[in-house]
RNA sequence: GCCCAAGUGGCGGAAUUGGUAUACGCGGUGGACUUAAAAUCCGCUUCCUUUACCGGAUUAUGGGUUCGAGUCCCAUCUUGGGCACCA
């Protein structure tokens, strides 16, 4: 055997790891070899969705970085957790289910089978036994379990209200799905819908989530993008008084009984009530309707700059805001009524896009309660309802916004912030700190120190408090689609919700022959005649037809892959105990969405006791994707889709697929696939086999390579320490590089073999056993790194002018080496005379003389 | 518009603490082996000058700090990503 045969060692070493069952994870922590108790790590990637297409290289980089980190770890003897899963709930299935009849749990078995096959071809190291898939009745019974417990707490709760809609996949999505205007999924633009809906209270935690953000060991940009996405503003809420008004009360009544926006009356209800605490007040959980507005005589507005009180002018409505049609006046009606319906009328697209201030006047005016001075309401889409009161106090000369719109309609701007001496700041606005002017007693104060100040004022007054208010809002669950976890809910004669008791867990999907989803916005759910009667408590009831967002189903599924086959619980006290929380996840997507869920469920699960720990992932990799050699996204539309079973199977092998994406950059940037590197990566691992059946030589001494195999060892086990697998590979194939120059002994070989089994695991086995040694990874020697012989640099005037060679023992030696760099030609020809001072760094074996 | 990240050969990229810039691979090129090709092996390959040595320039651009800067500071340009009327 003297050719190196990818295809025929992979097809040996994974059918003996298949008989072994190769890779399973022991729930006791064992001993090594030499005795020592075996650290625990759980790893997993974000679990792929099964699609039709098979894997993509991309999966393909996902799923080797893990297996690296797992190998890696199983190598050094520890106590590894790396499992495998598929999430499996989904539209593809659904629409291909609807386009050809085949039932999406027929599909979804298919596709499992072919992505199981495809793993297993890669070599990747997974515990096999512990395989989940979250579409299984034993899985989302867990899921139905889960969400119980969130209904129990209050967390689950339902609610009408406009709703985003996506008309091509008809079912509504929840905001973290909702992109520039589009559905994630399908791209089409998304339209507002009322309905009445689940919803997770994740609001509850915003303070929590974001508090801890920072202390996770995530990458900056995906904790910043959480932190954007929660979006807290410390300010203060605002009661403005309104002004004596000549209006008709006739008029009034009939607009306050006017239906212009029905339901979704989110302003009022942003206030607190009993239901909902005050700390996170973002909630949009249903709640008594607020007695601030429509009965008395004030208008709430919410402000991160109460300091600016005195610099208010006006106030600004939203459109949509439930007092409008209270303030609107005879006059103004017609106007106000022609606005209002134009921006009904606009798409959100549309309103982001045109930034051109627009508005119109109410009639109506407020009082300042700061100056007394008389504020006249306007309403304007610039203001949106559903972020904090859907109303503002327009201060213009601090506030672009209010300016651009004091501008356009001739409001008066005061100033009250002086813009210190030293600002660039030129513009008419200005946003900044400074002192208060034209402020009354507050007149000298900082604004930053103000805004205290003027809160406790406010308070005082009884007309205002602070506030912290967020962007995040709750968590849409429901989803109008077949195709999805059951949300175990049934409603009886009045339309109350019940939950399904649990022992009546889970609610299977029923077998329906048409999958489409009616016009009515109900799920083929709603099809299955008998599986909607259930009986609870004796009582008939009728199932919820909506499905669970599958994040939901996502949510926990790391915590089951401590017990995966749990008939008792959704995970076991004792596993969890043991794995959880999991110590590296690597994934690619889902930056918000996913990575917000699970670090929701996991500390709701934590105050609930289920859960010993707050955060469910200890370090995140967020991996880069893999373009088409163009640097274009790959896409089948394109037509440049690099198929990675095609790169195996025409002879490259998984080893050099594998070995070549981890060394095609670093992990986490994105990279543009070049199918010539490839062929680079196989000649090395080539070299390798040649090394090891071939070139061996045990005749010579296994000390004369001693310095470059220790060398390696090192580089590599530190390279992979700080996950820089790119340099790992590189340091290899120096290794090898070498080796073919100097000889190499069985111990070097050895070295080489253990080495490469993280990227080439089958040939690592197969050189391992040609070689008779274990795989347990090997260690450096310091003292072996120390070379006889070394070269000093020598700089005059910081260019590099030569180069000594000097006994190791001499490093230290200052003096030796000035003497010898100060006989060299070069250095003499560029000093010109004696040296105005020596820099000597023995760390970098660098001698610098200034001249 | 705001925030963040990045800019190094023909290409992917390396340089971990401020210390030899361009490791490793691709591509190119010369040679060995071969009837020939493939495969494999051995060289060369940042640019300019040079047969060669020597030398000069160079990490987007312009400044600065330092004995010494790809790395630190300031400004500018370009690219990518995120947010985008959030009061």
């Amino acid at each position: 055997m003297d050719k190196y045969d990818p295809i025929q060692i992979e097809k040996k070493w994974q059918k003996k790891w298949e008989e072994e069952g190769a890779f399973k994870a022991d729930d006791n922590a064992q001993k090594t070899a030499d005795g020592r108790p075996k650290a625990k790590m759980f790893l997993a990637e974000m679990f792929p969705y099964p699609s039709g297409a098979g894997l993509h290289v991309g999966h393909v980089r996902n799923f080797t970085i893990v297996d690296v980190l797992t190998r890696f770890y199983r190598q050094q003897e520890m106590n590894v957790l790396r499992p495998f899963g598929y999430d499996t709930f989904g539209l593809p299935a659904e629409n291909y289910a609807i386009k050809t009849g085949i039932s999406p749990q027929s599909a979804t078995e298919t596709n499992i089978k072919n992505f199981r096959k495809q793993a297993k071809r890669l070599g990747l190291a997974i515990d096999w036994s512990r395989e989940i898939n979250t579409s299984s009745p034993e899985y989302y019974r867990w899921t139905q379990w889960c969400f119980l417990q969130l209904y129990k707490k209050g967390l689950a709760y339902r609610k009408e209200s406009e709703q985003w809609w996506c008309p091509v996949d008809q079912t509504v999505l929840a905001n973290e799905q909702v992109e520039g205007g589009k559905c994630w999924r399908c791209g089409h633009e998304v339209e507002k819908k009322k309905m009445k809906q689940w919803f997770f209270k994740i609001t509850d935690y915003a303070d929590e989530l974001l508090d801890n953000t920072d202390a996770l060991d995530w990458p900056e940009k995906i904790k910043t993008m959480q932190k954007n996405w929660i979006g807290r503003s410390e300010g203060a809420e605002i009661d403005f008084e309104l002004a004596n008004q000549a209006n008709s009360s006739k008029d009034n009544k009939r607009w306050q009984s006017a239906t212009l926006f029905e339901g979704d009356t989110e302003p009022g209800k942003a206030s607190s009530s009993a239901e909902t605490p005050v700390a996170t007040g973002v909630s949009d959980a249903p709640r008594e309707e607020s007695s601030s507005c429509q009965q008395t005589r004030h208008i709430r507005v919410f402000t991160t700059r109460p300091d600016t009180i005195f610099g208010a002018t006006f106030l600004v409505l939203a459109p949509e805001h439930p007092m409008v049609p209270a303030l609107t006046t005879e006059d103004t009606r017609a106007e106000v009524e022609a606005y209002i319906k134009a921006t009904q009328k606009k798409s959100d697209i549309e309103r982001q896009e045109n930034k051109e201030k627009t508005g119109v006047f109410t009639g109506s005016y407020a009082i300042n309660p700061a100056t007394g001075e008389k504020m006249p309401i306007w309403i304007a889409d610039y203001v949106l309802i559903g972020y904090g009161e859907g109303a503002i106090m327009a201060v213009p000369a601090h506030d672009e916004r209010d300016y651009e719109f004091a501008k356009k309609f001739d409001l008066s701007i005061k100033v009250v912030i002086e813009k210190p001496e030293d600002s660039e700041d030129d513009s008419e606005c200005y946003g900044g700190e400074g002192k208060l002017v034209n402020s009354g007693h507050f007149n000298g104060i900082n604004s930053y120190d103000a805004r205290e100040q003027v809160v406790a004022w406010l308070e005082e007054q009884g007309i205002g408090k602070q506030k912290v208010t967020y962007k995040m809002r709750d968590w849409l669950i429901s989803r109008q689609r077949y195709w999805g976890c059951p949300i175990p809910i049934a409603y009886d004669k009045n339309g109350e919700p019940h939950p399904i008791p649990e022992d009546q867990l889970p609610v299977m999907i029923p077998e329906v022959k048409d999958y489409q989803p009616d016009n009515s916005g109900r799920s083929a759910l709603a099809k299955a005649k008998d599986w909607l009667k259930v009986t609870i408590d004796g009582e008939e009831m009728t199932r919820e037809t909506d499905t669970l967002d599958g994040y939901a189903c996502s949510s926990w599924y790391l915590w089951r892959y401590t017990s995966p086959h749990d008939d008792k619980a959704a995970w076991d006290e004792d596993a969890i105990k043991y794995w959880a929380p999991t110590d590296i996840y690597v994934g690619g997507d889902h930056a918000v969405a996913h990575l917000l869920y699970i670090r929701f469920w996991c500390k709701f699960f934590a105050d609930e006791g289920y859960l010993p720990f707050r955060e469910p992932v200890k370090t995140l990799l967020y991996n880069g994707y893999i373009n088409a050699p163009d640097g274009r996204k790959m896409s089948k539309s394109k037509g440049n889709v690099i198929d990675p079973l095609d790169i195996i199977e025409s002879g490259y092998g998984a080893d050099s697929l594998r070995t070549y994406e981890m060394f095609i950059g670093p992990y986490d940037q994105d990279a543009a696939w070049d199918t010539k590197g490839i062929g680079g990566v196989y000649r090395f691992l080539n070299r390798c086999y040649q090394l090891c059946f071939n070139l061996a030589d045990d005749e010579k001494n296994s000390s004369h390579n001693s310095a470059i195999r220790n060398k390696a060892i090192k580089k590599v086990t530190e390279d992979l320490h700080r996950r820089s697998f790119n340099t790992a590979v590189a340091a290899l194939m120096e290794y090898v590089n070498e080796l073919y120059k100097s000889g190499a002994t069985h111990e070097d070989v050895t070295v080489l073999a253990k080495l490469i089994g993280p990227f080439a695991p089958h040939l690592s086995a197969e050189m391992l056993e040609h070689l008779g040694e274990n795989d347990i990874w090997p260690t450096w020697d310091e003292k072996e790194l120390v070379e006889d012989e070394l070269e000093i640099v020598v700089q005059v005037n910081g260019k590099l002018r030569a180069k000594v060679k000097i006994n190791a023992g001499d490093l230290e030696n200052q003096a030796v080496v000035e003497g010898l760099a100060l006989q060299d030609e070069n250095v003499q020809k560029f000093l010109n005379g004696e040296p105005k001072k020596t820099i000597y760094v023995p760390r970098a074996k660098l001698l610098n003389i200034v001249a």
